[in-house]
This record gives structure tokens, C-alpha cells and sequence, in this order.
RNA sequence: GGGUGAUUAGCUCAGUUGGCUAGAGCGUCUCGUUUACACCGAGAGGGUCGGGGGUUCGAGUCCCUCAUCACCCACCA
């Protein structure tokens, strides 16, 4: 076959792809009788491009995919885009705006209608890369979020919600975005830290300190602590008069423990219609509530001479009135103070109270495995009754802790990419319903969409509904669920594999809507990864360009076999992921070896003669690969997928490179040297699987018709034990040899031995120890020494011996040291009665062979030291 | 303020119910081109597992405590 002397990657990786493509390598088959896995891939966000986080779960997934194929599963891996509401409307506003557009200007339809197009262009670049990354998806049942079947099931389980009562709309509290003029959710705020002035104004006989005075126009609350003694004489809801912005008002005295009184003076106005906190209170005690800011994020009439003004433009000249009428106390630069922006978009959020479409998280109406429950008592039952585990165990504690302090969600969102909302008013009337009732007409469609993350949240089974029936709407969700072949067999899904970031967004609210929906969990194991950082443990960020990983521009230099062992490499469960250059290049050069490897065995394939062990090296080998391949599941089947490489590794380098491949240079066993490595190919795949399909190829020709990807494990060859020993015991004499040879500097060294040992491997003890063995020479000049038993004779000079001698009594040390310490645990009896049997054989084993070990060493010493 | 992690070789990190003399990759040093591979081979050096205490026959692993560093959640006038 002829092959390059190094791999390269790009040559191959494109048509290989298609190759598994062209053959449905990864088409799943429901009516199969093997038993089934199934994953639902995270979907990727449709205008991405394929980032270093993409590449670890792809990979993650994608190893656990093909294992279980090679395992004698059907398997199914989901692949799918998503809409991703807010930021695809970021992008297309900020796209808009770059050409002095406000999408009011074009209206809804054609915004959609610009949006889409975008959308179509991009989503292909993704679905290209996720291919690139060697995914082993069933690309015939692609789903995106925002098609047509999919959004039908948002709406139908939105719709039952409300029917069940579940859903209600009320007036809250939002983080509303001026910017994007949408409310975000909790979870979509963060928080940056900013220094900004705190004033203290004279409010009435109080003083009261705020960073906002902008917002006080409509202030007539001050709430203190009940215990505090500094405001005993004033009663609660006592009132009084208060100059102010806008002239006298008439003002009302809250008590409430909320309140921290040793913050400040202990006293403070509230604005209900900006803050939660303050809405709260004012919910607790009946207050009025007004609207002093707008949606878009300008003062209203009630600032009077103000009204109109940036919020931000407006504080200094509040501030300049109020201290023109002498309430001006005091300001305190370099107030450290929060600052909500949104995540997506980065506006300064606005607290405003809004309508809006809220899930009921508390409320007991549905029935999960017999028992009325609450959507907050199904999450936690699932993890706690073991339906579902989370792997590692660290987040069930995050999760649990998540759930406690669970709020509703809010569904609505005022942007107009997404699900719309299937809600219809006409008057005061509302109703709920994928079309609007079928009377005189008349009615008006809600203009919010969804929370992206509710059509997230039906994943799993989504994705699964045979989109035949999802046209066909003579049938109810439930009739579709039902006849469903696929969400039959691949349902609950095996695995969910997700970046730990996204417990709560997306892992928990499955939960969530599965359960409500389906009456099933939507996967048995969560297995959560880290984020991808640099070496040194940092974020990856565009301000430091040197960092990134750029998946795409890895691939095409050193494959994404190389890439894909990289992100798995050194990897922990739950823990984060550390990539660099460097350890991208040792990969590279992994699969090098790989490559190398069959370069040299490609003119000795025979796979027409049955594979037989004849040699201690092939019985070595042989079993040394079923162990391989015994950790190598173990390793899998606990996601330990760090530990699952470094076994192939050490196979691939340490066992079959170093040792078997040199060992046949000499012995020719050419049917059990391509049965190993048909099985080393076999085992790698799932780890490097374009590499392994590539020499598969070019391996079998003319012999198989097979793709490596079709493959299953196959059934081990028996071996001799104590001939695989013997071949551990000559590894051990030429690694001595060597070392001898290292410290003593020599280059051609002669050695005799009678052992059959060495006699009957003679060849391959010259060749690997690059030695000469003399068996006739005289027994003068010889330096005798035992290793592992057996007795060999070196023809060397005496002067260089002292060097050696000094080894080996350094060597000696050790040795009675350890002797000495296991001595003295067999003498210990509370060990002796404690700890469980096989560990005590183990130490008077290891005691005996040590004892036998330090005993050869001494009589080395003794032999070199009279030489 | 509440929570979760991390601290192991010069660097980056593994180490799964406590049990062989603590591992890997990279880097360092020495030697080497032998019928695949310099994207290579052979060998070496390097760690009191952050400090202190405890449980145990036995602790890198469990518990307490301190220190340092990350991250998540909540959010204050």
C-alpha cells in the first residue's frame, strides 16, 4: 500500500467521513434486535462557528457513540442546531443597526423574514464542522429547534401547561433590557462589579443614601428596622411630610426586619417598580407602585422637567436639585456597587414590573410515578430515587442546592425570533391554543416568544417524534408520543453529556418538561465536563489571541484525531479541560506512531493463516492485549475517559511498538503480529477514529468489505500465563543489560548465559540488547550477575565495574528498606486481623520475592566486588 | 453573605468504594541513526502529595482546621 512516511491528516479525514456517510455507518435502526444507545446532542447554536467547548463534548459523545457500536449496540447519536433565541437577535439587531436600521422600521415579518436567511447560510458551517470533528451523528434525523415539527410541540406542551395550570400570567418584576427591549431571565443576568457615588439626601426627619436618585421622583415609603432604636418613636405606616423632588408629598413609615440598620442611617425609601426587594415589600404591605422609567430606558412625566432624559444623562442634574433645595447631605465617591448587564447583548438591565407568561414551579398538579407533585418536588425526587444519576457526584449537591431556591421561570421574552407565544386576546379575553378559537375572528396573537431554553428543555423526546405525524394534526401530542417508533426505543436517552455551565438552563429544566410531558426521565446519566481553558488554567479570550485553540485551524493542521485525544488527555470528570500547542503536537505524533507502526507491518499482513501463539513474546503479547482491552471498557464504562487513552497508549507504545514489533524482526509470526494489530486498530477507533479508518482501509483491501466503524470486539485468544511471564522476565534481563551498558558507558558488549531463556531467544536478546551472546568463550574476564534468576556472564573490563558496583548497592538499600518495612507490617497483628485477606497475601508475597530479589542483588555485589 | 472545587515532579495534569516502592505527557541531562517512525529509539535525574491536627493496622485518598487560588449562586438602599 505504499504509505507516506508521516500521517497527514488532512489527505484523508474528509473522505473518510464520507466513506461512513456513504455506507449509513451511523443510521440507526430502531427494529434492530441489539440492544439500544441512544445520546441527544447538545445543539449547538445554528450561526456558531465550532468552538474548542464544541470539540470536547463532540468528542466525549462521540467516543461513548462508537464504543457502544463496537460493543454490539444500535446506536444513536441525535445531532441538531439551535435557534438560540436572544443572541441570533442580537446578531441580526446589531447587523441592522450597522446599516441604521431599527428592526421597528421593517416590522416583524420582514425581520423574521432577514433573520431566516442569515440563519440558512450559517447553519450549514456548523453542521460541516460538527462532521469535521469525525461525529458519528445519524445525520437523517437532523433536527433544529425552530422547525416546523419542533415548534408545534413547543406550542402543544405550552398549551397543556396552561390547561393543567401550570402556566399563568402575572405582573412581576423583570430584568428588563432597554437596549434589546426584551426581559432576560435570572439565570441571563450577570453582575459586574463598578464603583459609582452614593448620596445621602434629607428625606423628610430621615436621611436616606442612594446610588439611584434618578428613580426616586415617586418615593413616599421609608422602611426601617423595627429594633431599630434610633427611629423607636415612629410607628409603622405613621405618617409624615417630606420636601422632595417635585415639592411636598405626603410620606408613610414602613417597619420591616429586611432592612439592615446598620447599613447607612438604617433607613430607606423604596421604588417598587424598580427593585424586586422594594416590590416585594410593597407587595407585603399593599403600597402604590409606579413607573418612573420607561421601557426604553428614559424618564417618564413624573420627572417632570427631566422627562425624556437618558436615565444616566438625568442623575447629575437630580442630584444638582435636590441639592439646590438644601436635601443634598453627603456623597461618597467609590461606592463599590454591582451592575446588572445581560449576557447576551450586554445592555444595563432596568427592574421593571411587566405581564409576563410564568411556569409554576410549586404548585402540586402533576402526577409523577403516583404522587401529586410539584415540578420542584420532581426534581429533586428523580436524583434522589436514582432515576437519574449526575456523574460526577459533586453537582447532584449543586443541583439540589439550585432547586432549593427555585423561582418560577419566566417564559416570555420580548424579541421576536422564536416561538411565538400561542396566546390570543380579543378584548379582556384571553385564550390559549395553537389557533385562535374559531368564532367572528378578531383575535390578536401575543407578540412574545418563548424562552429559548423551553423548546430546549423538550429535547430529548422532541427530537424523536416521527415528523410524519407531527404534519398530521388530527393527532394529539399524546397520539404522536405514542406511535413514535424511535422515542419508543431510543427514549429515556442513555446519556446526556453537557458542559457543567449549563446544569441549570438546560440539564434540570429537561427534567422539567420530560417528566410532565412524556412521564419518563429524559436520560438515566448526566455526565458533566468542564470548560475548556489554557494550560495554565485560564478562559480562553479573544483579547489574548496567543490562548485560543481554534478547533477549526487544528484540524487542518494536525487532524482532528490529534485534537480530539488532546481534549481528553489529562481530562477529569466535572473538571476543567487544559489544552495547548504542545499537547496537541505529542497526539500528532501518537497517531504518527500508529501510522509507523503499519507502515512496517503492511507487507506482512496475513490474515488468511489462523493467528497462533508460538513464542513467550506472542503469549506476552497476546495477553497484555486482553488486559488492554478488558481496562480499556472498565475505563469507558465509568467515563474515565483520560484513563481509557493512556491504556492505549501505553499498549500502542510501551507493549507493541517497543517490544512485540522489535521481537518480530527476528521471530516471524506474521498471522498473530496482523491479529494484534487488527485488534490495536479496533481499540483506538473510538478514540482516533479517522486514523484507524484509514489504516483499516488500507490494511484490508481486497480482504474485507467491512468499515472499521462497523466492527465489534472479538472474542480473545487463550495464552500460557507462565510463557507470557517468561517473556516479562527477558524484557526485565534486557532492560538490565541496557542499563548496565548506559552506566558503564560501553557500545558492543559480549554476554553468556546457559539459561534456555536466553539461549532459546537468543536472537531477540541480541537484537534488543544490542549484545553479543558467546556461550563459547572462557569463564575469564566474565562478571557474573542474576537478574530475575537467571544467570548471566558479561565480558567486560574491570575497571569500569566500581561504577556499577555503587548501583547496585544503592539498589540494595532500597531493597532491605522495603523488606524491612513490610516486615514489619506482617508483624503487626491488628493488620494482620484487619485488613482483608488478598491485601496480606500480597505483602508475604511481595515479601518473599523481595527477600529473593535482595539476595541476587547481594550476590551480584559480591561477584562484581571480588572481580 | 451562601455554595462548590483546586493545591501531587521544573511546567500541565491523572490518581474511582483508603491497600504493592505515588504516575503520565512536556521539559531537562546522557547516549544512539539497528531493514516502520527524529512527528524516532535507549537510559537517567526529579516529588517529606499546600501547612497543622485527627480517624485507621494502613491516608495523596476520609474528618477537622488554617492558608492560598479559582468558579458558581444571591445581591443591598
Amino acid at each position: 500500500m505504499n504509505l507516506d512516511k508521516t500521517y497527514q491528516a488532512n489527505l484523508y479525514e474528509k473522505d473518510i467521513y464520507e466513506l461512513w456517510i456513504k455506507n449509513n455507518a451511523f443510521r440507526a435502526d430502531p427494529h434492530s434486535n441489539k440492544p439500544h444507545y441512544s445520546i441527544a446532542m447538545p445543539p449547538p447554536n445554528e450561526t456558531g462557528t465550532l468552538h474548542v467547548g464544541h470539540a470536547l463534548f463532540l468528542t466525549l459523545q462521540d467516543i461513548l457513540i462508537r464504543y457502544h457500536k463496537l460493543k454490539g449496540y444500535d446506536t444513536l447519536w441525535v445531532p441538531g442546531t439551535d435557534h438560540a433565541a436572544l443572541s441570533t437577535n442580537t446578531v441580526i439587531e446589531k447587523k441592522l443597526a450597522e446599516q441604521g436600521i431599527n428592526k421597528h422600521q421593517i416590522g416583524r415579518e420582514k425581520f423574521i423574514k432577514i433573520t431566516k436567511e442569515f440563519v440558512g447560510n450559517s447553519r450549514n458551517t456548523i453542521i460541516k464542522q460538527i462532521k469535521a470533528m469525525g461525529s458519528a451523528t445519524d445525520w437523517s434525523r437532523l433536527r433544529y429547534t425552530l422547525d416546523d415539527g419542533l415548534s408545534r410541540v413547543v406550542s402543544e406542551v405550552f398549551v397543556k401547561m396552561y390547561n393543567d395550570g401550570l402556566i399563568y400570567r402575572g405582573n412581576r418584576i423583570v430584568n428588563w433590557d432597554p437596549k434589546l427591549e426584551t426581559n432576560v431571565s435570572d439565570d441571563e443576568v450577570i453582575y459586574k462589579p463598578e464603583k459609582i457615588k452614593l448620596y445621602t439626601f434629607k428625606f423628610g426627619p430621615f436621611e436616606i443614601s442612594t446610588t439611584r436618585p434618578e428613580t426616586k421622583f415617586g418615593d413616599k415609603y421609608v422602611v426601617v428596622n423595627p429594633k431599630d432604636k434610633r427611629y423607636a418613636k415612629y410607628k409603622h405606616l405613621q405618617t409624615f411630610e417630606a420636601e422632595w423632588l417635585n415639592g411636598k408629598v405626603l410620606a408613610t413609615v414602613i417597619k420591616d426586619a429586611s432592612v439592615d440598620p446598620n447599613f447607612g442611617t438604617g433607613a430607606m425609601t423604596i421604588t417598587p417598580w424598580h427593585s424586586l426587594v422594594d416590590f416585594e415589600l410593597a407587595n407585603k404591605y399593599s403600597l402604590d407602585m409606579e413607573q418612573i422609567i420607561g421601557f426604553d430606558g428614559k424618564l417618564l412625566s413624573i420627572a417632570k422637567e427631566f422627562e425624556g432624559l437618558d436615565i444616566l444623562k438625568a442623575r447629575p442634574k437630580i442630584v444638582k436639585k435636590l441639592k439646590d433645595k438644601g436635601l443634598l447631605i453627603s456623597v461618597q465617591d467609590n461606592y463599590e456597587h454591582n451592575i446588572a448587564t445581560n449576557f447576551r447583548g450586554g445592555g444595563i438591565i432596568e427592574p421593571q414590573i411587566r405581564l409576563q407568561w410564568f411556569i409554576d414551579v410549586n404548585k402540586k398538579a402533576i402526577n409523577w410515578k403516583g404522587q401529586n407533585n410539584s415540578f420542584k418536588e420532581i426534581l429533586q425526587r428523580v436524583i434522589r430515587e436514582g432515576d437519574i444519576k449526575i456523574i460526577p457526584k459533586k453537582f447532584e449537591k449543586i443541583y439540589f442546592n439550585w432547586i432549593d431556591n427555585l423561582k418560577d421561570w419566566c417564559l416570555s421574552r420580548q424579541i421576536w425570533w422564536g416561538h411565538q407565544l400561542p396566546v390570543w386576546y380579543k378584548d379582556d379575553k384571553i385564550y390559549v391554543g395553537i389557533t385562535p378559537p374559531k368564532d367572528e375572528g378578531g383575535w390578536k396573537r401575543d407578540q412574545d416568544t418563548l424562552d429559548t431554553w423551553f423548546s430546549s428543555s423538550l429535547w430529548t423526546w422532541s427530537t424523536l417524534l416521527d415528523p410524519k405525524l407531527l404534519v398530521d394534526y388530527k393527532l394529539t401530542l399524546d397520539d404522536i408520543i405514542a406511535q413514535s417508533i424511535d422515542l419508543k426505543t431510543y427514549h429515556p436517552t442513555n446519556l446526556l453529556e453537557t458542559g457543567f455551565d449549563i446544569i441549570f438552563f438546560w440539564v434540570a429544566r429537561m427534567i422539567l418538561a420530560t417528566t410532565y410531558v412524556v412521564k419518563e426521565v429524559p436520560f438515566r446519566e448526566v455526565f458533566l465536563h468542564g470548560l475548556v481553558k489554557t494550560e495554565g488554567g485560564k478562559k480562553m479570550s479573544k483579547s489574548d489571541p496567543d490562548t485560543i485553540i481554534d478547533p477549526l485551524s487544528i484540524i487542518e493542521e494536525f487532524g482532528a484525531d490529534a485534537l480530539r485525544l488532546s481534549l481528553i488527555q489529562g481530562l477529569a470528570p466535572g473538571q476543567d479541560a487544559k489544552v495547548a500547542k504542545t499537547k496537541i503536537i505529542t497526539n500528532r505524533n501518537f497517531c504518527n506512531k500508529l501510522w509507523n507502526i503499519s507502515r512496517f507491518i503492511e507487507d506482512k499482513l496475513d490474515f488468511d493463516r489462523k493467528p497462533e501463539i508460538k513464542s513467550f513474546a506472542d503469549a506476552w503479547i497476546i495477553g497484555n492485549l486482553n488486559e488492554t482491552l478488558n481496562n480499556f471498557q472498565k475505563a469507558l464504562d465509568n467515563y474515565q475517559f483520560s484513563e481509557a487513552y493512556q491504556i492505549v497508549y501505553h499498549f500502542l507504545r510501551d507493549q507493541f511498538a517497543d517490544w512485540y514489533v522489535e521481537v518480530s524482526k527476528e521471530e516471524k509470526n506474521y498471522p498473530l503480529l496482523s491479529y494484534v494489530y487488527k485488534q490495536l486498530l479496533i481499540l483506538t477507533h473510538p478514540l482516533a477514529p479517522f486514523i484507524t479508518e484509514v489504516l483499516w482501509q488500507k490494511s484490508m483491501k481486497g480482504k474485507s468489505q467491512d468499515l472499521l466503524v462497523n466492527q465489534s470486539y472479538q472474542k480473545i485468544i487463550d495464552y500460557n500465563k507462565t510463557n507470557r511471564h517468561n517473556f516479562d522476565t527477558i524484557i526485565k534481563i534486557i532492560t538490565e543489560i541496557r542499563h548496565i551498558q548506559k552506566e558503564l558507558n560501553l557500545s558492543a558488549l559480549s554476554i553468556c548465559s546457559k539459561s534456555s531463556l536466553i539461549t532459546r531467544n537468543s536472537r531477540v536478546v541480541e537484537r534488543l540488547a544490542q549484545v553479543k551472546l558467546n556461550n563459547t568463550a572462557s569463564d575469564n574476564n566474565q562478571v557474573k550477575l542474576t537478574i530475575n534468576g537467571v544467570s548471566i556472564g558479561l565480558f567486560l573490563a574491570k575497571d569500569l565495574v566500581s561504577n556499577y558496583l555503587n548501583k547496585l548497592k544503592a539498589k540494595q538499600q532500597k531493597q532491605i528498606q522495603l523488606i524491612n518495612t513490610l516486615n514489619k507490617r506482617l508483624l503487626n497483628k491488628s493488620y494482620l486481623n484487619n485488613a482483608p485477606a488478598h491485601i496480606v497475601n500480597e505483602t508475604k508475597q511481595k515479601l518473599l520475592s523481595e527477600r529473593v530479589a535482595l539476595k541476587m542483588t547481594q550476590d551480584d555485589i559480591r561477584l562484581f566486588s571480588d572481580f
